[in-house]
RNA sequence: GGAGGCGUGGUGUAGAGGCCUAACACGCUGCCCUGUCAAGGCAGAGACCGCGGGUUCGAAUCCCGUCGCUUCCGCCA
């Protein structure tokens, strides 16, 4: 072996001890008569010190021909520091190496950016270009350490449960719904096509038929879909299903599972949950007060509806079905610019009109709206605002109450994250129920699936399920933190008969359905056990758990938004002869 | 497909028509230095300001186009 320690383990208890250390050159302080070096490897830094005392003329000549990023290999004695002399900043700051023996194993060139900040500001297409050196950083390490941990947590506890980790094919057939495909072309069958699995759904599903009972897998997806801060091409899921189990089950079997990694790594991660168990909430409830359906429940300021208040105003905006609100505290100092920016985030999402009020010391300023408005309707507005001096109110108005919540969200969210309302050591977990089972499709004149067509509706709403499918609420759940939406899923119907209804209400035939989804259907009628799953995403979370606000972050490779590994170079042309093979010609 | 932001030595920024022969910090190179830990001191190298047009006596700076990156919308059952 290179090392007999890592650079993160030695202690006063070492000291006297004769040790092998090897690792990278992380600074080093050369002054000429004795040189320091802290040395790096994964597991930390561990100061050594080269002394004439100690080393051939040679080997100090070594040590100051010693960069940034070489690696190393010293053997040296353990030794306490002179006294005063500790870091208290380093968890090996007790101690350090006085080398006797240097080796360099490899020298280094100067890296393209440094390595020993966070490299929050560098150019993140060059990180991503020189990734093996961009996750040398002590934070990319950590965030690849608590990704480890979770998953690793994640076998561990469903293992205890009796859940059987299956694996599913990377190459499976392609889906007409949801997101866009990966396909990949078979040689063997000229003009056909696999495609990568947007997840494991399917297949999970037949896993219960054949009496898996508790399957889970750390599973990729893949989703060719324009991407996002928190959305890369491909992804990993926790997938799971369960037979036997109503929703229930699968809350609490999720909740305990993060509840449990929450707390007994807080260590690590240094985040505390806000509720506990998760909050609940309604799926109309969360659009009411919050306006979102991941809303960010760290911080209050919740919806209010004063349609009551402007029922038959003077004032134009007013005379819209709904007039809803939020109250930012403290932002009365805000200046018209300021507003009107709000205005046009507000337009951005597509509310026609947002009503601000400036709440003084002495009331309603008198001064824009404010100024048409009645002392009646002010004062009701401060009274359902709840709103103190100091504060600024902002209502939107229009004929959509979907709109108004929707943009109300938005709003909120954004002010949420300018006043830095949200404790960013807090997760905030909870769930969302009761979804509608149906989305009516205007254009299409039909109803669809809200989440897929394989979710059970609600056992109370059987009965409407033909004569009133827009009220019907579903088996599906949602689980959100801090403003992510970080899984779903659904109790599946496993009856034949509710599902002929549900595919004849969504308007696909049964040929149709045969067709896509034929071996799904079919083995549903050898004995399919009620059953239902989540899919919790593992990135998502891992951004939580790392206080990341990228997913590119939690990702040893992740590609950058236009897709593309700009390490490897992919995608790239390929040779004629591969396309040839594939029996594909290029169009242009 | 659309909207916003950004693009200046290796890295991050400053610069707002002539003061730019482009500044600063970090990094890099050399020299000095035996207790530093973001070591310090001295000296030095390194950028045709993303690219292409245009306006102007004069453009890093203004205009047009284009490319790249990023955030958001669309999209993501």
């Amino acid at each position: 072996m290179y090392k007999t320690h890592t650079c993160g383990e030695l202690r006063s208890e070492h000291v006297g001890q004769t040790v092998k250390l090897a690792g990278w050159v992380h600074r080093r302080r050369d002054h000429g008569g004795v040189i320091f070096i802290d040395l790096r490897d994964r597991f930390g830094l561990t100061q050594i010190v080269i002394n004439p005392a100690n080393v051939s003329a040679d080997q100090f000549k070594l040590g100051e021909s010693l960069r940034s990023e070489y690696v190393i290999q010293i053997e040296g004695v353990v030794t306490h520091r002179p006294a005063g002399m500790a870091n208290p900043k380093m968890a090996t700051g007790e101690v350090e190496v006085m080398v006797s023996r240097l080796v360099v194993l490899n020298s280094a060139k100067t890296p393209p950016f440094v390595i020993d900040d966070t490299g929050r500001d560098v150019d993140e297409n060059l990180r991503l270009k020189y990734r093996y050196l961009d996750l040398r950083r002590e934070r990319m390490t950590r965030n690849l350490i608590i990704r480890h941990r979770f998953v690793k947590f994640i076998r561990d506890y469903l293992d205890a449960r009796g859940f059987l980790e299956v694996e599913t094919p990377i190459l499976f057939k392609t889906t007409p719904e949801g997101a866009r495909d990966y396909l990949v072309p078979s040689r063997v069958h000229p003009g056909m096509f696999y495609a990568l699995p947007q997840s494991p759904q399917q297949l999970k599903q037949l896993l219960m038929v054949a009496g898996v009972e508790r399957y889970f897998q750390i599973a990729r997806c893949f989703r060719d879909e324009d991407q996002r801060a928190d959305r890369q091409p491909e992804f990993t899921q926790l997938d799971l299903e369960m037979s036997f189990v109503d929703r229930e089950d699968v809350l609490n079997l999720i909740e305990g599972l993060l509840t449990e990694f929450t707390e007994a790594h807080a260590e690590l991660h240094g985040k505390r949950l806000l509720f506990k168990p998760f909050l609940r909430l309604t799926y109309e409830e969360t659009m009411e007060r919050f306006g979102r359906d991941k809303p960010d429940l760290r911080f209050g300021m919740e919806l209010f509806d004063v349609t009551p208040v402007t029922r038959g105003s003077e004032f134009l905006p007013f005379q819209a079905a709904h007039v809803k609100g939020i109250c930012a505290p403290g932002c009365a100092s805000y200046t018209r610019k300021q507003t009107d920016e709000l205005t046009e985030f507000a337009r951005k999402n597509v509310a026609k009109v947002l009503v601000v009020l400036w709440h003084d010391a002495d009331g309603i300023r008198n001064t824009g709206a404010g100024a048409k408005l009645s002392q009646r309707e002010k004062d009701a507005i401060v009274t359902t605002a709840q709103s103190k001096p100091g504060d600024l109110i902002m209502l939107i108005a229009d004929n959509d109450r979907r709109i108004v919540n929707e943009a109300l969200g938005e709003l909120r969210q954004e002010m949420g994250t300018r006043l830095g309302l949200a404790d960013a050591h807090v997760l905030a977990y909870a769930w969302i129920l009761d979804f509608p089972l149906f989305e009516w499709n205007a254009e299409e004149k039909r109803w669809d699936p809200s989440h897929h067509m394989f979710t059970a509706p609600k056992d109370e709403y059987l009965a409407v399920l033909e004569s009133d499918p827009g009220s019907v609420r579903s088996k599906q759940y949602d689980l959100v933190c801090n403003g992510y939406e970080v899984g779903g899923g659904s109790i599946r119907i496993h009856r034949r008969e509710v599902q002929e209804i549900i595919m004849r209400l969504i308007g696909l035939e049964m040929e149709d359905a045969r067709r896509k989804f034929g071996h799904l259907l079919e083995a549903f009628e050898y004995g399919a056990p009620p059953h239902g799953g989540i899919a919790p995403g593992i990135d998502r979370l891992t951004m939580l758990y790392c206080g990341e606000p990228n997913i590119r972050e939690v990702m040893a490779f992740p590609k950058n938004q236009q897709a593309m590994d700009v390490m490897a170079g992919a995608p790239s042309p390929v040779y004629d002869q591969q396309l040839k093979e594939l029996h594909i010609r290029l169009v242009n």
